[in-house]
DNA sequence: TATGAATGAGTCTTCATTCAT
DNA sequence: TATGAATGAAGACTCATTCAT
């Protein structure tokens, strides 16, 4: 019951996984709308029409890549809640701004989140498929920061739009990398979350 | 500022006007590259053949409406700077952080600025483009603000990153629309202008 | 403004005649659905985009291909009702019936026709187009003898399903060409014409 | 009839059985090449890849479909011969014109048998088995009918050819169902059957 | 015997670009 | 200056077939 039947088996799991680094590592490059099907079939070592009975078609690949862009930012939460056990929270979140900076303000990372950006601004499935992970994401801070309510809201998504309009920055002007200054960034962090 | 090759005249400015206003509204709904020649040809009301003496192909629509985008960032400042007579230019600044907040939270604004950092991801030519934009407005604000100088530059970035995060969140999670604090903001751009 | 403008220019309409004659000899030899739109288009000399252009896709010739198979049973009719003026139609339409079943036994007639009844059984479009066609020959038919009603429609139905039968036989077993026995078939025809 | 290469069991027939039944539904619905292996698969419950064991590729089971059709036309006859005991040929195939009518307008059998005979107009292999299947039935009916001779071909010939034609009337002109008038028939037929 | 994962050639279709007018 | 007919390369997707298990 274990080895045969497949579909979501273990080796069709990590097939899976190795389509979707492959086709990140593809719209990183190119965008979504200018990798192709082929290409990305190329890169994963896999045949084109075996990549769209895993995924349904290249919408399905698209979603997949959406989707597994953000799991990774639930481990910066864990970090952040086990930092706050020694600590309170906003020392532990601020401690962490210098790291969180230079993720958003990697290149890698910035040009693949806009270009998910710019893809959810016109299909409705990316659309959900981020604001839901979004969700999720802002309640784990908002409870991390004294529980949901509409001003820890306010204060998670004005701390949450500084460290994406770093990504932003960082594309339009690649020089900003140099200038923004970190522990501006952390005093006003702070700032933010001790308000009130 | 020497002579074009194809038309310098008024007529022909006005064509392309025409032409860089359907194109954009094209690529706001669709993207650079689910945006075809013959849809802007549509949406424009010249043919496509035509399009392409007056640009030079999709790549020089894609510059066109890029450099169009952000002329109007130019009106925003002399606005800034204009307040800036009466009062000092943080406060005038800060006056106009609801106006500028609305501006970046709009869906329309946020999906062509998000789709241009996208294709600037990619496009050399895009790249540089923005970039030189991006250079020319900061040094404005930062002459406005006592610049230019790194320590000036380095507040401007911030927040610039603030707005431009803006328009990201719009996008991520459309709710946040409702829960960002304009007036925690203005305190924000507030204490970040008066630094040291 | 008669020079210029196409669409349905005299170029144009040449443009599409001269597509269809190809289609329709590749769908004899192959198909609807084993017939490419490379072939078609390498048939018609003419590449395949263009066809697009001209036909809205595959599903676009396949209707094409479909109306213009049956507009020459216009002619038949034609030439029995100028038949008709010499002696009375029975007489005129029997006379014709050798020409009439050579023509349905033909075998690319026979092909392409049981290849349109094929594409009927699961294509609403086509099966409205053949419908619809065979309404007004039918309608002429029965004018033609004496007017219509059930009866004379029941009568034109069973002939109609005679000649057909013809084209079905000869696919079926091409050895039946050799025995139908035309005047048999003839006699059969005025029997029917003459019955009540 | 020796053995075959793969399974002559009985279990085998019925698997075989089993396919067909379920291939020939399907391209009644959509005809052979819009029939996918892995919908006759789905419909058969069996695996594509034994399929192919079973019947070595697509091009055994249309001619496993097309075999199994027609061999419900040797019931038919059967039929005929019974009842020819009683009464004479002629009575005796009259009498059941309408229920054979009524089969050949069924628009079941109409859909499969002309999308046979659209494939057998472009499949040597499925033209020469219709063309044996053809031959024997016609044999039968002639024997019946005092036959084989050219005489008593022509009449089965001509009657086959009606048979056939209200099938593709049957799908040309749906409406023609309720028009055909059986006794009318009853009588063509009679009357082709006492010819000389 | 039986499965379904995997392949890759082939299909329809789109689209930027060219060019005769 | 302006049109749109025409091209052909490239795209997503399908599907008969193969093969390891």
């Amino acid at each position: 019951m274990q080895k045969k039947k497949s579909g979501d088996s273990a080796v069709a799991l990590r097939r899976r996984e190795q389509v979707l680094v492959a086709a990140a590592e593809c719209v990183r490059r190119e965008g979504f709308h200018r990798t192709s099907m082929s290409q990305i079939s190329a890169a994963a070592g896999m045949s084109s029409g075996h990549i769209h009975h895993f995924f349904g078609g290249k919408e399905g690949i698209i979603e997949g890549v959406v989707a597994r862009e953000h799991s990774d930012l639930g481990e910066f939460i864990d970090e952040v809640r086990a930092a706050s056990g020694e600590t309170d929270a906003v020392t532990a979140f601020t401690d962490l701004v210098p790291k969180c900076a230079e993720r958003y303000m990697n290149s890698d990372h910035a040009a693949l989140a806009t270009e998910i950006l710019a893809e959810a601004s016109r299909n409705e499935n990316v659309a959900s498929l981020i604001q839901r992970n979004d969700d999720s994401v802002s309640e784990a801070f908002q409870t991390l920061f004294g529980g949901p309510s509409p001003m820890v809201r306010a204060q998670c998504d004005l701390i949450a739009a500084i460290f994406e309009g770093l990504s932003a920055r960082s594309i339009r002007n690649p020089s900003s990398r140099e200038f923004i200054d970190i522990q501006m960034l952390q005093r006003v962090v702070a700032s933010i979350l001790t308000e009130k």
